[in-house]
DNA sequence: CGCCAGGTTAGAG
DNA sequence: CTCTAACATGGC
């Protein structure tokens, strides 16, 4: 096909396991997953652009299907796409870490080229981080769908609607009132309209923390309202890729080692942080196997 | 019905 | 510093 192109993926890579991640929700509004495939919309420089990625032998394909492939445009998507997907991340390190652990052993036997998926956007990340934050991950994914469905650009293509992010500026001036009618509590909808207008400004940016280094960029997440340690540690992770973020207290986190170690309750942060001192450097692997294994 | 969900904040002790 | 109520609602 003239509008598609490959990228080659490291051996410790399986695409499958990305999707599933992908495919988790059936409310997810922001790409569409079908079979092998997903499909996502992604905003260009110059216009928005429409792709989708399958897998073949050791390789991703990649197809945009709403412009042509031009040289910028199929720069712009592979690297979205590398970011996306974590291709330049080096597994072999955690794998042979984890090979050794007898909570991970199995875990990346079983879901093995598993790979932390991106959030490039980290508008994007802090406000669905806050959506996240203390409700279980339907209802989660039910506020996601009418914020992004309200307020997000959107464009049907042979009949399926893909939809972008809401941009910090279409979200500034709303009145946090409005978004208790979306059913979302007086407190998230005041820290959403707080993020937006702090991106709005340009007071932060993804640029702007990029620049920092991890600990003042920690610094800086926190001293938002409503980012608290476990939001900060989850957006370092899929956003930043900070290799070492460990969102403690996460109550995914909580079930899965209160099943790996057979205790009879949730375990205290203390024993959390005993596990993990053996993933030193690795936190947010472990994390996202142990994720997975729920 | 009760309790926990991919928590954080402000205020009290 | 630690502890707690409040937040809003879905799902088991």
């Amino acid at each position: 096909m003239a509008n598609s192109f490959f990228i080659s993926v490291p051996e410790t890579f399986d695409f499958k396991h990305c999707l599933s991640y992908l495919a988790r929700s059936p409310r997810e509004v922001l790409h569409v997953c079908n079979g092998n495939e997903v499909t996502k919309l992604v905003r260009g420089k110059d216009r928005n652009i429409l792709f989708r990625v399958t897998n073949t032998k050791r390789r991703l394909q990649v197809s945009v299907l709403n412009t042509s492939l031009t040289k910028d445009i199929k720069a712009a998507v592979e690297s979205y796409v590398r970011e996306w997907f974590d291709l330049d991340t080096d597994l072999e390190p955690f794998y042979a870490l984890a090979s050794r652990d007898r909570h991970l052993k199995v875990l990346v036997k079983e879901y093995y080229g598993y790979r932390i998926v991106g959030q490039p956007d980290l508008f994007e990340s802090l406000v669905w981080a806050v959506i996240g934050q203390q409700i279980n991950l339907a209802f989660a994914y039910t506020l996601k769908q009418r914020l992004v469905e309200k307020f997000g650009e959107q464009i049907t293509i042979d009949g399926t609607t893909y939809y972008l992010f809401p941009e910090p500026r279409a979200l500034a001036d709303v009145n946090p009132d409005d978004l208790l009618t979306l059913q979302f509590s007086r407190q998230k909808a005041r820290y959403i309209v707080g993020l937006a207008k702090s991106f709005a400004s340009g007071e932060i940016s993804r640029e702007k923390l990029e620049a920092m280094p991890p600990d003042e960029r920690m610094g800086a997440l926190l001293a938002i309202k409503g980012i608290g340690t476990w939001t900060a540690n989850y957006v370092m992770m899929r956003t930043f890729r900070h290799r070492t973020a460990l969102p403690l207290g996460d109550a995914g986190l909580n079930a899965a080692l209160r099943r790996a170690l057979k205790l009879d309750r949730k375990p205290t942060a203390e024993e959390v942080l005993r596990v993990f001192r053996r993933y030193r450097g690795w936190e947010a692997y472990a994390t996202l196997y142990f994720w997975k294994s729920l």
